[in-house]
DNA sequence: GCCAACGTTGGC
DNA sequence: GCCAACGTTGGC
């Protein structure tokens, strides 16, 4: 199983929305290295969700519901990828950002590293830390 | 509101 | 192919 995270400014679309809908088109990333992780996404993935913004934090569960398809809103010529994301739950705990950056043992996120990756894989140590931190 | 990081665009 | 200019993201 592989871990992933996503980031999502709230007042565009967030977990709430996510947990309306049930399960979602995760399309428009539009960055290489995204969608390169994109592309090695598998169905059942554990995938943290996160808030941008104002909130700053880690707020969620979801997980990987689909193989990774061509986005329909690229154009022909593009190359670009969507999955299907299930909402699975809200943190008990969620993990501000502060947090996160106060934490020696997760320094290596890439959320701390690439500030502006919006799909971002992580590893399954940090994965397991960050699901003991938020008590999920 | 500012700024750092970084991706993209276009002139050369 | 380089690089300056510009736009966007996101934290502060």
């Amino acid at each position: 199983m592989n871990y992933w995270l996503v980031k999502t400014e709230p007042e565009s679309y967030s977990l709430e929305d996510l947990e309306a809908k049930g399960e979602e088109i995760w399309d428009g990333v539009r960055n290489y290295q995204a969608r390169n992780f994109m592309e090695k996404m598998n169905p059942g993935d554990l995938v943290f969700v996160y808030h941008s913004g104002k909130q700053k934090s880690m707020v969620g569960l979801a997980e990987v519901s689909s193989a990774p398809f061509p986005d329909p809103k690229a154009k022909e010529d593009e190359k670009w990828l969507a999955v299907h994301l299930t909402y699975m739950q809200h943190l008990v705990n969620p993990l501000p950002l502060a947090a996160i950056k106060a934490s020696p043992d997760l320094q290596n996120l890439l959320l701390l590293k690439q500030s502006r990756l919006s799909v971002m894989s992580v590893d399954p140590l940090d994965a397991a830390l960050l699901l003991k931190m938020t008590r999920s």
